[in-house]
DNA sequence: GTAGATACTGTACCTTGGTACAGTAAAACG
DNA sequence: CGTTTTACTGTACCAAGGTACAGTATCTAC
């Protein structure tokens, strides 16, 4: 039994259930896993919390409540019986180490526990795929367009805000009382300068500046 | 030895070096290893490809080119003897499977191996946490951003995404299999919905539910 | 079965954006 | 002093975006 004394009884694996019983491919990866119910934990110290997402419930309040009452080392782990990248994301924002298939292959659920046990955090390759393409392009543009913006003139940042407030020619050359034909002379010179192909990428290039 | 016999030698892993020799813990966490120049990729079918990222050198040049000279399916793993986020999300956006410490532990190395090899994608705590908290806002918002969005037709929400990303109408057209026509009419359709007058204020008003 | 919503396409036309080629004028720097 | 940088403007042309008017094909709901 992976279960030591201390102060109080540390378990290494604990499986919170709404009901039912432990699956046996969880007993199988730990044969020492304990099953406890949502509002029992936090009395033995865990080491691993496996929490069971029940069906169309909200991941956060139940990861939050559970997070309050246990011991902060206590990594939990979610697991879903429908896994999707929406719940996978709330449950990794309350505070979830890992976030898995219910039924995951022991082999799978050991991996995961290695990971998490040495502070890691899992994530599956969809969701992690997804969480890249929202924000890489938005900090990997950031150094590149970050680097390029101090090259600008004063003319030709006005005229970038301009643009990235969404404003069209016409009305930048009245605002800046200039011509249109002026105003498309620094647009022209702010593609060339910031690598971007037309106004709607600038707009998109400087406004991912304001954002992280 | 990991290698086998096939039209072409199989390797599993594969360790591109500028210059010196593969290091003991590498060697220790796999006996099979094999050393390679950057410029010998692709040579062999390489399984597993751990890239050690010279210092102060752009990852996404030497990944890049890395990538388009190996199979498909080979995984990428950057190895970085000064791991710091912003050059881990570079590597992980320029396609590697994974990011770490070059001097990471024989254990550390096949732990991430076994996660690669699986098809995962392995990144460190911090990082993740970084990500986590770029875009958990983001997706936490999701709500909110349907709220507004939600007269939306499917259709028309996969054009409003593609627009908010920069996408011309050629391209959305390509990417939805449909004419630029049918592109035009959704948008119409956008501008119309969300009373916007252009692409750019409608990428604007999209991007700007998902920040805040 | 008919009305409405969704998705798609065509022709035509006008507006806006972007670029090529060209030039003036003032300030800045060596 | 001359060269470079910044700011500005003109004419002209083409591509892309946007609109008007019109029509077909599903599918769902009453």
């Amino acid at each position: 039994m992976g279960v030591r004394k201390l102060a109080v009884t540390v378990i290494e694996h604990s499986f919170v259930l709404q009901s039912g019983e432990l699956l046996s491919r969880w007993v199988e990866a730990f044969p020492s896993a304990v099953a406890v119910a949502a509002d029992g934990v936090g009395v033995s110290e865990e080491l691993l919390l496996w929490v069971r997402i029940p069906q169309g419930q909200s991941p956060e309040l139940l990861l939050g409540s559970i997070k309050r009452r246990v011991n902060v080392n206590t990594k939990l782990i979610a697991l879903s019986d429908t896994p999707n990248d929406d719940e996978g994301l709330a449950c990794l924002s309350a505070g979830a180490s890992a976030y898995i298939n219910t039924h995951a292959t022991p082999e799978a659920l050991r991996q995961v526990a290695e990971v998490v046990g040495q502070g890691g955090l899992w994530i599956g390759a969809s969701l992690m795929q997804r969480l890249l393409r929202s924000s890489v392009a938005l900090v990997a543009t950031q150094p590149t367009t970050k680097n390029k913006l101090h090259v600008l003139t004063g003319r030709e940042r006005e005229v970038a805000e301009a643009v990235a407030r969404g404003d069209s020619n016409k009305e930048i050359a009245k605002q800046l009382n200039i011509t249109e034909r002026t105003v498309k002379a620094h647009t022209a010179s702010l593609f060339e300068k910031l690598g971007v192909r037309d106004r709607l990428q600038l707009a998109l290039a400087v406004n991912a500046q304001r954002y992280l």
